[in-house]
DNA sequence: ATAATAGTTGAATAATTATTCAATTGTCAA
DNA sequence: TTGACAATTGAATAATTATTCAACTATTAT
């Protein structure tokens, strides 16, 4: 008997296949916050504001003369990215200055770089 | 005299850290397409698929079976997927077999996913 | 030829989201 | 305590986009 999936307009053709390769799959959830996390920096200001960081620390004024926009826009941009863990801030009197939070990122975003760069030639 | 940036509302604070960053930065050009890469994996839908494909070549019908969507919704993102260069496919009959077409992206979504797993805990 | 199936396509809908704007908070100096 | 400035916030707007639906193309087998 053939698996029929409920929201697939066909029988399936490959069984064994899919069957193989769902069990390698990542948890559903796994996969939502993979997602979301390329999601975040699929924006370019977000990835503006990371490669920013990735040189020094900067307050929200700085990054906003830095790719000529408002701090209002920084601002919100900034905390999608403190709440998704990828940087951290600390205040300074009136200031406050942003930085990268996890390492791991400079090594995604630089592949990434690498990976347009490829796609370049 | 200081910088004015036209659109933030503020003298810039640091100068110079901000000249210093600024050289550092990539064109605006290779930002965006940055950017639009990420983009692309940051949807659950294709992200699924590359994961997929990261395993088996695979025929529209059995990704939908696996991910119990219609064909025509993941016909529409391998749409996206082929233009953006991340797919290939080849023809079998009335069998189209799509499957990764850079190994790069296998290390980037790889990594994703150890970002991801860390900021389990 | 014709029917059946795999896949694509374009338009419509619904949901998400980046930026703007105006108002507000927090800190410091006079 | 008042004014100035850095930063945040919430609501509104505008733009983008994922999925659905229906119609279509391409290939194969009868």
């Amino acid at each position: 008997m053939k698996i029929k999936s409920t929201l697939c307009d066909c029988e399936v053709i490959h069984e064994e296949t899919v069957a193989e390769v769902r069990v390698t799959m990542p948890e559903l959830e796994d996969i939502n916050m993979l997602a979301d996390f390329f999601k975040i920096l699929g924006d370019k200001t977000r990835v503006s504001i990371m490669l920013a960081l990735d040189k020094r620390e900067l307050c929200v004024c700085d990054l906003g003369a830095l790719l000529n926009m408002t701090k209002s826009a920084i601002s919100h941009q900034l905390k999608i990215l403190k709440k998704a863990n990828l940087v951290a801030n600390r205040r300074e009197g009136k200031v406050i200055f942003y930085s990268l939070k996890d390492q791991h990122i400079r090594d995604i975003v630089s592949q990434g770089l690498e990976h347009i760069g490829e796609s370049d030639e």
